[in-house]
Formats: structure tokens, C-alpha cells, sequence
DNA sequence: AGCAAGATCGGT
DNA sequence: CCGATCTTGCTG
């Protein structure tokens, strides 16, 4: 048979044990897939920016371990869902190996641009804190064999973190 | 117990 | 540029 490959599965945990920083990059071009009231909708990610470690000044985890951000010390592949300035709902995506907390907000979704902005059009609240996308019913990502090029550029928002973290290319967008 | 600041957005 | 809106984690 002469067609082209065509790959159209939900990424596995080996993906998301990989190190935030190669991760990251690597979830461009995947496609984000949301069932609710029986209806599958699909979203390509076009924007994240990568957290990572206790050293990282910007990150939730500089403090240590907390109640809020505990869900990024276990494994790869988990939600880490929290409310920021009192109204937006931010997605996360922990990755890396148990005990080195580490996760990637998802900024942007194609026609979805903005992470406050995806996460109330998609209807992703609290309830989605811990949800596991290599095996919920509800939420996962694809890889459908897109490989968009990639731009790099300081994240978004974090002017108290120091040098160099303010400056740390961290956050990738597709060309 | 109190408080300042926040991984944002939309309207002036 | 500023206000909305409320949780978090630090300080005392």
C-alpha cells in the first residue's frame, strides 16, 4: 500500500519522563483532545513555556514542595491546574522523572492564542488538577506527525525571577 | 492573622 | 495603562 504514515496516538508516559526542556519543544505541532458530553475535540498546541527544578526563580517550585504545587514532584504526564490573578485557569503539564519538579504551561492553542484565553473557551477548571493524560477518559494529546519549526524566546510574565532565568529562552512557540 | 503579589486579559 | 478578583505563601 502507497500511503503516506499517518500516526494518530495518545503520547505515553515515556514522553512526558523526558526532561521538561525536551519535552517542551516536542509538543508543538501535537494535538490536545478534550471529551466532554461524549464529544472529542482536537486543538493543536502552537505555544508552551518549560518550568524547571527548584533552582528555576520563575518556577511555583522555588519555594520547595507545597500543597499547591506537589503534583509537579511526582511523575510525567499529570495536570497541574491553578487559578492566577484571580480569574484564569493555567494549564500545566508535568514532566520529567518523580521528585524533580518540572512542567510546561500550555500558552497557546491554534485559534486558542493565550493560556487564560484556551482554558475557559476548553472549560478546564480545578477539576482538571491531577488528571493523568497518558490514561484519562477525558483528556490527552495526540502526536499526528506534525514537526513545525520551532522559535525560542524568554518566557512571558516572570520579571521577578533573576538572571538567568528571566532571560532563559524557555518558552517555544511554532514557526 | 494579615498582606502583597501573581506563569493574565480586555477595555481605556 | 489600569482594574478585575482571589489564592498562595511569606512575614511577623
Amino acid at each position: 500500500m502507497a500511503g503516506e504514515k499517518y500516526t494518530n496516538i495518545r503520547l505515553n508516559r515515556d514522553f512526558y519522563s523526558r526532561d521538561v526542556l525536551t519535552v517542551a519543544p516536542d509538543l508543538l505541532g501535537k494535538n490536545l483532545v478534550i471529551s466532554q458530553a461524549g464529544i472529542a475535540e482536537s486543538f493543536k498546541i502552537i505555544e508552551v513555556e518549560a518550568y524547571r527544578g527548584e533552582d528555576d526563580q520563575a518556577s511555583h517550585a522555588r519555594f520547595g514542595k507545597t500543597a499547591r504545587n506537589s503534583i509537579m514532584y511526582g511523575e510525567g504526564g499529570f495536570l497541574y491546574i491553578y487559578l492566577i490573578y484571580g480569574m484564569y485557569w493555567m494549564l500545566n503539564i508535568v514532566t520529567g522523572p518523580a521528585g524533580d519538579p518540572q512542567a510546561i504551561l500550555v500558552r497557546g492553542l491554534k485559534n486558542l492564542p493565550g493560556p487564560g484565553v484556551l482554558t475557559r473557551a476548553l472549560g478546564i477548571d480545578k477539576s482538571y488538577h491531577g488528571e493523568d493524560l497518558v490514561n484519562s477518559e477525558r483528556i490527552w494529546i495526540e502526536d499526528r506527525g506534525d514537526k513545525p519549526l520551532v522559535i525560542q524566546k524568554p518566557r512571558v510574565g516572570i520579571s521577578y525571577a533573576g538572571e538567568p532565568w528571566v532571560s532563559n529562552a524557555w518558552r517555544f512557540i511554532s514557526a
